[in-house]
RNA sequence: GGAGGGGUGGCAGAGCGGACGAAUGCGGCGGUCUUGAAAACCGCUGUCGUCUUCGGGCGACCGGGGGUUCGAAUCCCUCCCCCUCCGCCA
């Protein structure tokens, strides 16, 4: 969320960001209801006073006076017992549309309305060129029985799968490399828990604009699609002290997402799932926006040096207005290349947030100066499996089926060169 | 799942209908003293909102929310969290 001040003293900034995130919200509507709320409040305050001031002198009076007092403070009780419910439900509707007020998005970020406005900043690596007739993912996981993909559904519906053999392995692999990567750069690893309660994806900004992604437990647990939704909420409430910043955790947890948008879609394999496995770059730190600008830096050059890593073309993709989300100043993808598709397709995002998620948390720190300030938050993917797994074994595909193991990733694996056996 | 006990300021811990935004101790900040430090002594030390002549005034907050009352940290309802014991369990 926006301070408020923001919203009144530049509300043309606040009305583009609306437009160009395709947010249906009426600005104008907001901004009077927030001068009834204030209006409301004053007067609300001012009997509060009054009640006080009689409240005192009940205490200490004569009783010939205590029945006139004790009346006049009745009196305005009553008009109170009018008021204070208006004030809540004007609060209470305020903060509802708060909510739903986007950030603003960065001067330089591309403006469009979905991913086809995206603007691609720089390739790395070569699509690979097979000199015989390659396989997709798919084939290549059934070639060597690496997946159940067909009677998984029997169990579990659609979108999902059973990983088998060397391909669990494999993830245990990444898992463990993306561990190992994210604790030499300073970030302290945090397995936690996949669901979180309403109020935390609140904070984040999942909701109320997402809850049709999200699989509901319980009146009020919810299955989270990423890490982020605990990290970001880990340290709500708090007053941190200025010297705790940053805070970087690379988060782990299993994640869920209802996919229920994209139905139709991507319904081949492992790209698009309903539980998958994420280690999460996720930092907090000084509400300074250089600093967040390095932090940006440093988290899309983790995430490129992790494919770096596994040797795998990409490309770095600035995400459009539209698509970035409503909480977001700026949001980059990496995009790694997919063979059997020849596209680039996602497996990283990295995300700069400012206090847009601090203030919905009630996420602080002191500085320096003694100022109490919101937080700024960034995250980014640090590795995501399954979907890693698709050009990863595309890409370093054989002709004779096996599959090339990095190098970075070999003593994850016990030093193995290839994955699977030769057909033929 | 059953039975109890608790949630008060940065921490510990009183208060259990009016003088309580809250005793006391610790910690922190400033000062006196000291060559310096420690000790001792003195003062200050929460967050949010709102108004401001920028001195401060006012309102709210004692786990969250609601209620009773002229008045609630204190009484009632409800939810959440933590602790102890029993049962069950990877």
């Amino acid at each position: 969320m926006l301070a408020m001040d923001v919203l009144v003293e530049q509300p043309d900034a606040v009305r583009r960001a609306i437009e160009l995130k395709a947010v249906d919200l009426d600005l104008d509507q907001l901004l009077a209801l927030h001068g009834q709320v204030k209006a409301l409040l004053g007067q609300v305050e001012e009997l509060r006073r009054e009640r006080n001031v009689l409240s005192k002198q009940t205490a200490s009076a004569a009783d010939d006076e205590r029945a006139a007092l004790i009346e006049r403070s009745r009196q305005i009780g009553g008009t109170l017992k009018e008021r204070e419910p208006q004030l809540r439900d004007q609060q209470a509707q305020l903060d509802q549309l708060l909510l739903l007020v986007p950030n603003i998005p960065g001067p330089d970020e591309p403006i469009g309305r979905d991913d086809d406005d995206n603007v691609e900043l720089r390739r790395w690596g070569e699509p690979p060129k097979f000199t015989f007739q390659a396989r997709d993912h798919v084939e290549l996981l059934e070639l060597h029985d690496w997946a159940d993909l067909e009677r998984i559904g029997q169990v579990a519906g659609s979108r999902t799968y059973a990983l088998k053999g060397a391909m669990v392995r494999l993830e245990l692999a990444l898992w463990r490399f993306a561990a190992d990567f994210m604790e030499e750069r300073g970030f302290t690893l945090i397995d936690l828990p996949s669901f979180a309660r309403e109020a935390a994806f609140i904070g984040t900004g999942h909701f109320p604009g997402g809850r049709e992604e999200v699989y509901q437990l319980d009146e009020d647990l919810y299955l989270s699609g990423t890490a982020e939704v605990g990290l970001n909420y880990l340290h709500s409430g708090e007053i941190l002290a200025a010297s705790d910043l940053p805070i970087r955790y690379a988060g782990f947890s299993t994640c869920f997402r209802r996919e229920a948008g994209a139905a139709g879609r991507e319904m081949r394999g492992l790209v698009r799932v309903h539980q998958f496995y994420k280690v999460e770059q996720y930092v907090i730190c000084a509400a300074d926006r250089e600093e967040s600008a390095r932090w940006f830096d440093t988290l899309l050059a983790n995430g490129e040096a992790l494919v770096q890593a596994l040797e795998l073309p990409y490309r770095v993709v600035r995400t459009c207005t539209g698509a970035m989300g409503a909480g977001k100043v700026r949001m980059w993808d990496i995009e790694c290349w997919v063979p059997s598709q020849e596209v680039y397709r996602e497996t990283h995002s990295v995300s700069e947030i400012y206090d847009w998620q601090a203030r919905r948390s009630n996420l602080r720190y002191r500085d320096e100066d003694g100022t109490v300030r919101f937080a700024f938050t960034l995250n980014n993917t640090a590795i995501a499996t399954p979907r890693i797994l698709v050009p990863l074994l595309e890409v370093h595909q054989q002709a004779d089926g096996t599959v090339r193991v990095p190098e970075r990733l070999r003593p994850y694996l016990g030093d193995a060169e290839l994955l699977g056996s030769p057909q033929e």
